[in-house]
DNA sequence: AACGATTCGGAAATCGATTTCAATCTATTT
DNA sequence: AAATAGATTGAAATCGATTTCCGAATCGTT
C-alpha cells in the first residue's frame, strides 16, 4: 500500500502535523527535526496524497482548459503555453476538447467546477457573454482566452479582431482589389462579427461598395470554408480576393480552387487568419495573421493563478496582445512579388 | 459558498447517508426518497465536492496522458482519441506536454501518480523499457501506446514498425530505388531502433547491400531532418531516395531540397511515417505511413478503464493494429504517376 | 394479529492530509 | 535561580463525501 503521513510521523518518531509542516510552511521547525523527517520522506518515497490534500486545502491545483479542437495548431499552441506557464506553477491542467459541441462544453464545465480544478481557461466561440458571465457570477474563476467579456472578475487575453481585419483588407487593397468577398465563421461567434466588422470598416475607409453577397458563412473548418467558396461561385458572385475568418477555411477555399482550375493569387487573392502551421508548408504560402498564442497561453494563466493566490488581481483585468499581418504568397500579385525580389 | 451533501439532506429531510445513496449506488432507497432528493439536489444545484469524493472512494476519474509534444497532430490526435473515449466513459484527462524533456516526464509521472489520476497512458518514445516496468511494478496503472513493453501489467496498442518500414523500403525499391538513405529519429528511441530494423530487413530482402553512411540521426523534429540531409549531402552520400523516421523530418528534407534546388519526387524521393496532416497539403505530397492514431487513443483507454474497474483485464493485453502505407507524390516517379492517372 | 424476513435510513467511522489550540521546551532577562 | 517570552511540537478537529453497522419500518405469511 501507499506511504501515508501517519507512516512517516511514526519512523521519524514525530506526529503527522510535523511532518505537514516540513512539507508545507516550514515555519517553526528546528532544522534538526527538518531533517530527520526529510531523510525518512525520502528513504520511504513518501508522496502526499493529492485528494487528501485538495480537500482539506481546497486547492487542486489544476487548471482546466475547454477549447472546440485540439487537433488545429491555434489551439493546440495556446494550450502549450497554459500548459508551459502552468507547469512552471505546480499546477495541472485537464485538457477538454469538445469537438465545436456546446452541449459537451456546458458538460465539461459544470463537470470541472466542483472543485475538480480551481479555475478555468476557456477559448470557446460557443458560449454567449451572458453564459460566461453567469459562471463569474457563480464566484468561479475563470479566464478567457481570444475575446473579451465585460466582466470585473473575467481576466481575458486576445488580439485586436477589428484591427487586423482592417489591415488585412487594407492590404488586398493595396494589391489592387476592390472586390473582396469575406468568409465568416460561426455567425453567432464573436470572433466572427469583430473580423467582419473590421472589414466593412475598412471598406467604408477605402470608399468600396459594400455588397451583401460577397459574404458567406462557414463554421471555421476547412469543409466550411470549401464549402462556402462553392457557394460564392455558384451564385455567381464578382470577387478578386477573399478574407476568410480562419486559415481552416482558407484551406477549404484552397481546395475548392484546385477543383475548379482557380489560380491563387494569380486569379484569386487568399487570405486567412491565425497563422496555422499548415499555412506555410501550403502551396502558394498562405498570407495570414500571426497572433502571439503561446503568449497568450501564457499571460492567462498568469492572470488566474494571481487571482488565485493573491485573490485580487495585481494587474489588468484584460489583456490585448498585438497580432502581425504575416504577407505570404497568396496574396501578392505577380508584379507584386516580382517587385518583392 | 457551495452547497454540501448536510444542506442537501437537511432540506429534504434525510440525512447524508441517503442522499449519498441516491447519487450513487441508489441501492435500498424507496422511489419516494429518491425523487424527494432528486427534487433538492435540482433546485439547490448540488455537485458533489470532487475532492472528498475522490479521497473517500480512493479514485479520481482522471487519467493522465503524457506527450512529447501537443502540437503535433500525431500525438494531437491520438489526445483526441484518448478524451473521447475517456469522456464517455466519465474520466477527465490531464494532458502533460514534457516538450521531448525526459526529467519534466519523470517529474510528471511522479506528480500524478499520488492519487491525482488513476492511471497514466504514456506516449513517449524517451522511457526505458526498464523505467516502464519499474512504475508498473510499483502498483500504479499505466498504458502505452505506439509502442511494445513487456510486463504483464502493462496494455500497450501500438502498429508494427518493423512491417511498415519493410513496405515503405519495398514501395522505394518497386519505384527503381536501391540507394535509398534512411533518416532515424532520437537514436535511443524504440520506434528508431524498430524502423531502422524494418529498412535493414527489407534491403536484405532485395539484395541491396546496406551503406552505413546512408543513415543519420535526427530527433523527430523538422529541424532534424533538415540538418540529417545536410549531414548527407555534405558526406556526399549516394541516394535517390529518403525514408524519413517521421513526417516532420520528412518537412526537414523538403526544406532542404527547396534550399539545394532538388526537386522532389524526379531527384530524390521522400517517405516519411505518421500522416501528418501536414503532409496532404505540402507539395508534393508526402507519401507516408498513416497509423489509427485515434483508434489508438480510444483503446488504450477502453483497456485502461476495463482494468481499473474490473481490476482483471477482460481482453488482451496488447493490440496491434494495422498502419497503412499512403502512397502520395513525393515518392512517385514520373513514369509511375502518368501509369496511375 | 403475530412473527420473521427484508428493506430502508440514520449515526458514526472513515479516507489522509492540514491547521488550530494548547502544552512543553528553550532561551533570555532580572 | 526564577520568571517570562518565544519557539517547537503534539492532540484533536476539520475538509465533505462514502460506507459500515445497526435499529426501525415494512412486507408477506400463517
Amino acid at each position: 500500500m501507499d506511504i501515508k503521513i501517519v507512516d512517516v510521523a511514526a519512523k521519524a518518531g514525530v506526529s503527522p502535523a510535523t511532518v505537514s509542516r516540513v512539507l508545507n510552511n516550514n515555519s517553526n521547525v528546528t532544522a534538526r527535526t527538518k531533517e530527520k523527517v526529510m531523510k525518512v520522506i525520502d528513504e520511504l518515497g513518501y508522496q502526499p496524497n493529492a485528494a487528501a490534500k485538495n480537500l482539506r486545502s481546497q486547492r487542486s491545483m489544476i487548471i482546466g482548459v475547454i477549447v472546440p479542437e485540439i487537433n488545429n495548431s491555434y489551439y493546440a499552441e495556446v494550450i502549450k503555453g497554459i500548459e508551459n506557464k502552468a507547469y512552471a506553477q505546480k499546477y495541472k491542467v485537464i485538457i477538454c476538447d469538445t469537438g465545436n459541441n456546446k452541449e459537451k462544453e456546458l458538460d465539461f464545465i459544470s463537470l470541472l467546477m466542483n472543485k475538480t480544478a480551481d479555475s478555468m481557461i476557456l477559448v470557446t466561440p460557443h458560449l454567449s457573454d451572458e453564459e460566461l458571465c453567469h459562471i463569474a457570477d457563480m464566484n468561479y474563476l475563470i479566464g478567457i482566452v481570444g475575446r473579451r467579456v465585460d466582466h470585473d472578475k473575467i481576466p481575458c487575453v486576445y488580439t485586436d479582431n477589428v484591427k487586423f481585419s482592417k489591415e488585412v483588407v487594407s492590404h488586398l487593397v493595396e494589391q489592387g482589389h476592390r472586390k473582396i468577398a469575406f468568409l465568416s465563421g460561426y455567425a453567432d461567434a464573436v470572433d466572427s462579427y469583430e473580423r467582419l466588422e473590421g472589414y466593412l470598416k475598412a471598406l467604408r475607409e477605402h470608399h468600396i461598395p459594400f455588397h451583401p453577397e460577397l459574404i458567406e458563412n462557414g463554421d471555421f473548418s476547412e469543409k466550411g470554408g470549401y464549402e462556402a467558396m462553392k457557394r460564392l461561385i455558384e451564385k455567381q458572385a464578382d470577387f478578386t480576393a477573399v478574407y476568410a475568418a480562419n486559415d481552416e477555411m482558407a484551406l477549404g477555399v484552397y481546395k475548392a480552387c484546385a477543383e475548379l482550375g482557380i489560380r491563387i493569387p494569380e486569379q484569386l487573392a487568399v487570405v486567412g487568419v491565425d497563422n496555422n502551421r499548415i499555412s506555410r508548408y501550403i502551396q502558394p504560402k498562405l498570407s495570414t495573421v500571426n497572433q502571439p498564442k503561446i503568449k497568450m497561453g501564457r499571460a492567462i494563466v498568469e492572470k488566474l493563478i494571481n487571482q488565485l493566490e493573491h485573490d485580487e488581481p495585481a494587474q489588468e483585468r484584460v489583456l490585448v496582445l498585438d497580432s502581425e499581418l504575416m504577407i505570404r504568397e497568396s496574396s501578392l500579385t505577380r508584379a507584386a512579388k516580382i517587385a518583392e525580389s
